[in-house]
DNA sequence: GTCTATATACAGATAGAC
DNA sequence: GTCTATCTGTATATAGAC
């Protein structure tokens, strides 16, 4: 598996990939410049230009690698009443977030910024997010077809307001220091505020 | 009030801080160079440093700038109801970001990214959003011992809650494209879905 | 106050030795 | 593959004429 004259070829590309992942997370592209990068990967400038021939391919592929862990596990789903699914996947979604803090939070200020965002890593991160939202809207609906919801529900419209709420509460997590109530807390009350509504017995 | 030698002289300066305020929301601080702004504002770079000595100092003065408009004008409160008042504080919000929409994305990446935050912009945008939330946590635990909200009730954590889910709501918005739905229907339905919660009858 | 011209630093990127 | 040395562009900032 490894090359003929030099051992840690692959390493040193790695190396570079990881950093520049971390430094653009952190930084910003505009921010990071290769050198920085070459300094704290401990490689040559030339040397990350031979593999990634320039900085715009350099980010593309750290992004793309951060990517790699964005996937959620929906496993125990089942066993529960529909109350009980969407709650399970509003933790999910916390739970991933806060597993990703750094990246997540790149991805929101990338996106608010407008700039430098590679199609295919917006594509991921939406697709994923409309995964999500389309398992909540589809449960409340299948609910509303077993009477456990009510009428009035309107399942797009409820799933879009349960994940506004959630991005409300870990965006302003972000914040942090200025937002006194901590996540956890909030989710909590996010579950005990929003999922009543959609019962049937009131209303 | 005019200086003896040059009458546009405060015009001038007045040019560079809008076109600068403008630039920097649009691209951030590191994506706009002097010499762009004073492309834009029709000046030669040495003036730019003439009024302002630096590049980080003339980022200050555009973000104070900016902030001038920042003030919500909170007057028809009275002679609503407790979920009135509120209801209105939720439109008052939803419209002053709305009036405000690139500066407050603007202020939202710049937090998120965490560089280049002078400390007094950051001071008085989250003064404004604490003053904001008070607000509404005083009308919840006055309804409260006015015996029309229930004693469940948590004036502070259900403040907060609004406030994230409307956070949430105009986070998406700014993402517009991937975000199906539209802003007023969201703020209609984030009414609907969060205040019936604190009223006393129910629970 | 406002300009042109310049100093200095560092960015992204290339050439070529090993 | 990895390096040193260098090119070229552009950034912030300054000097000095008008």
């Amino acid at each position: 598996m490894g090359n003929p004259e030099s051992g840690d070829a692959v390493e040193a590309r790695e190396k570079i990939l990881e950093t520049a992942a971390r430094l653009f997370a952190e930084h910003g592209y505009e921010n990071t410049s290769i050198s920085q990068v070459a300094r704290a990967a401990q490689v040559s400038k030339a040397l990350i230009f031979w593999y990634f021939d320039t900085k715009e391919k350099l980010y593309r592929s750290a992004l793309r690698k951060t990517l790699e862990p964005y996937i959620i596990a929906i496993d125990d789903l089942d066993g529960r009443d529909e109350q009980g699914q969407i709650e399970r996947l509003i933790e999910l979604f916390a739970e991933f977030v806060n597993e990703n803090v750094y990246s997540v939070r790149f991805f929101l200020s990338m996106v608010l910024q407008g700039e430098h965002q590679p199609d295919d890593v917006i594509r991921r991160v939406s697709e994923l997010y409309r995964v999500f939202r389309n398992l909540i809207a589809d449960i409340i609906a299948g609910g509303q077809s077993r009477g456990v919801f009510g009428q009035h529900c309107n399942p797009q419209l409820d799933a879009a307001m349960i994940m506004a709420a959630l991005d409300g509460v870990l965006v302003q997590n972000f914040l942090s220091t200025e937002f006194v109530h901590d996540a956890g807390e909030m989710i909590a009350h996010l579950k005990a505020s929003l999922l009543p509504r959609l019962l049937r017995a009131d209303h």
